[in-house]
RNA sequence: UGGGGAGUGGCCAAAUUGGUAAGGCACCUGACUCUGGAUCAGGGAAUUGGAGGUUCGAGUCCUCCCUCCCCAGCCA
């Protein structure tokens, strides 16, 4: 469970009717069979059984949010009902996997908040059991050994509208088979030589059920059981008979998986059940997709490997450990998986419902500071020379226990480039020639003078202070309409920033035009490097991770780039920006 | 094309199993504000993919049609 700032859920209603109780309204369709499973069990004089879940991932690559939605739904249905959720790697394919994966895995999920205790497995260290239950399938007539080739199997299965050919070997004696079984399992053949089928049905319309492959060769190692086996279950024999070990009663997978539904069945029906804890249950639900970006492990993997990005932890990918580096919290992306709710049909979830639970929660969170990203030099003519005052400024405005700090101010300024304009639109209320603004915490001052440089581009603004508005209080009342960040020249730090935008320009990038590719449409500009930003001196001791609202521009975290006295922050998600919108519009003329 | 899954405002997603379309995000308006943030109040937006049918009554049931997604790895 997670244990910070953890979105309470409540809890279904205990039932109390027969097995047709209405579910608990408000709740997705996995919680309603899950709180129908615990009535039946009381209204047929069971004790309830204890709910457990999984969660599966195979170490081939880095968790992405679209794993966090699977995570927090198996943890959280798991908790609600006093249950537990079980963390199992699905290492079925050594050429495949490897433990740097594991551990990254483990760690996203405790970073998560979710914690499976001591029920962290390992599909390999079934091996020995699925084995048994193998020469088990074997012995009922349910299995046979097949000595076709690969492209050969592709033949013989047929096609979606033409039914397959049953194999020439499908034939073979229990004996034969089981003596070819235990030869494969002794690495008497080469891999791929042979491989042990299951013995279903090669006309049926569910491809999946024709006569699948449920163990095949490999002499590879194995990132855990080493070089103990040389042949390896497939997924659709091992995860139904892991599940079943394990006393998983709800195994939550999506929707592809559906067809597979089939054969989970067929396989823990054709063994002997009786001597493990539970009879598991597949539901599928809808995988998550988000907006300008993929979910795809492979195309992950290819940004990755070709460069595209710096690497699985860049803060543009949408992997659990490119957004803690880009300053998402736990608890964000778990208000996030709760907001999006479970269901069966496909989806496409804007980014903005995501960038919502960022800044909800680093709103309540994050200590208030000041950053100019683009500065524009200001000198107050009329404040003395060589003066320094340091003046107050709230750390949280919504969290008054986190206190104030010092920031400095002087005759040098730098406020941020697009909050002056020198003929300003209408609906734009900040600095322009002769108008006075507040500076947060400082003084108000009004704009006096240009500075262009031979380009005609201005260089510097000339203004003029209230001495009697410290503080950035008027005492005669007077209104002001923009307030604007600000830092000094002297005291202020310099930073590196990196501003992050969509990777993909396209909202669905994974539909690929014909002869196309999904980086076709990769944004260009996806990382803006920002070199010129000046930081509140209050800066100087952040540490990686932590992360800061740079007041009007957004939430920003200290990258483990830093190093002393070289700042390098990520730009977390902007603030809600309402002048963009008006800009958008074209409102602002 | 065989099998399977799914279509509810721009995006998610509910609907007590037939009783007259929640909520969130986004958007817009106003209030408030030393962040054009936050907060508060309000608003627009859905003939529930389409056409028939059953019924006093259909998002829910029936029929037909359309669209999208998944399955032809010795991947998971």
């Amino acid at each position: 469970m997670p244990t910070d700032n953890q979105p309470k859920s409540p809890s279904p209603a205990p039932p109390t009717t027969s097995g047709a109780a209405p579910a608990p309204a408000g709740t997705d369709f996995i919680r309603q069979i899950v709180a129908a499973d615990l009535a039946s069990d009381l209204a047929a004089g069971r004790p309830p059984r204890t709910i457990v879940t999984r969660f599966p991932p195979e170490p081939n690559g880095y968790l992405h949010i679209g794993h966090a939605k699977a995570i927090c739904l198996n943890f959280t249905v798991a908790a609600e009902n006093g249950g537990r959720c079980h963390l199992r790697m699905d290492d079925t394919n050594p050429s495949k996997e490897d433990v740097e994966y594991v551990d990254s895995i483990t760690q996203d999920v405790r970073w998560l908040g979710f914690d499976w205790g001591e029920h962290f497995y390992h599909a390999a260290d079934y091996f020995e059991r699925l084995y048994l239950f193998a020469e088990e399938l074997i012995a009922n007539g349910k299995a046979f050994v097949c000595d076709l080739d690969a492209e050969q199997m592709r033949e013989y299965r047929g096609t979606l509208t033409q039914p397959g050919r049953e194999s020439p070997w499908r034939g073979r004696s229990v004996q034969e088979n089981l003596d070819l079984f235990r030869r494969m399992r002794a690495g008497e053949f080469a891999g791929g030589a042979r491989t042990l089928r299951a013995r279903i049905d090669m006309a049926s319309p569910n491809i999946v059920m024709r006569d699948p492959v449920i163990y095949r060769i490999q002499h590879s190692s194995h990132h855990r059981s080493g070089d103990k086996w040389c042949i390896y279950p497939m997924y659709d024999f091992a995860h139904c008979l892991s599940d079943a070990i394990e006393g998983i009663t709800h195994s939550l997978c999506t929707l592809e998986f559906v067809p597979n539904r089939a054969l989970y069945d067929w396989v823990l029906d054709q063994v002997d059940l009786s001597a493990l804890p539970s009879r598991p249950r597949q539901i599928e639900f809808a995988r998550l997709n988000l907006t300008n970006t993929v979910m795809s492990k492979r195309t992950l993997r290819l940004l990755v490997e070709e460069g595209r990005v710096s690497g699985w932890d860049d803060p543009r990918m949408p992997t659990i450990c490119g957004m803690r580096r880009r300053g998402y919290t736990p608890a964000s992306i778990r208000a996030f998986c709760e907001s999006i709710g479970i269901a069966r049909s496909d989806n496409l979830v804007q980014f903005a419902q995501l960038e919502f639970c960022v800044r909800d929660d680093l709103n309540r969170s994050a200590p208030r500071v000041m950053g100019v990203l683009r500065p524009l030099k200001v000198v107050i003519e009329n404040y003395p020379e060589g003066r320094v005052e340091h003046l107050d400024a709230v750390n949280n405005p919504e969290d008054p226990g986190a206190g104030t700090r010092k920031v400095p101010f002087s005759r040098e300024l730098y406020i941020e480039r697009e909050d002056f304009q020198e003929d300003p639109p209408k609906k734009f209320f900040r600095l322009a020639p002769g108008r006075e603004v507040r500076l947060r915490y400082g003084y108000f001052i009004t704009c006096t003078g240009v500075v262009k440089n031979d380009a005609g581009e201005i260089t510097e603004l000339r203004c003029t202070y209230d001495p009697a508005t410290t503080g950035g209080n008027a005492p005669d009342g007077r209104k002001v309409k923009a307030t604007l960040h600000w830092v000094s020249a002297a005291h202020a730090l310099s930073a590196e920033v990196r501003l992050y935008n969509q990777l993909f320009t396209r909202e669905n990038p994974a539909r690929v035009e014909e002869g196309g590719s999904v980086f076709d449409c990769l944004n260009p500009n996806s990382l803006e490097l920002n070199t010129e930003t000046k930081l509140e001196p209050s800066l100087a001791s952040a540490a990686p991770g932590q992360t800061f609202q740079f007041e009007r521009m957004g939430y920003f975290t200290v990258d483990p780039d830093s190093r002393a006295g070289a700042l390098v922050l990520n730009r977390t998600a902007t603030l809600k920006d309402e002048w963009a919108n008006v800009l958008r519009r074209g409102g602002a003329g």
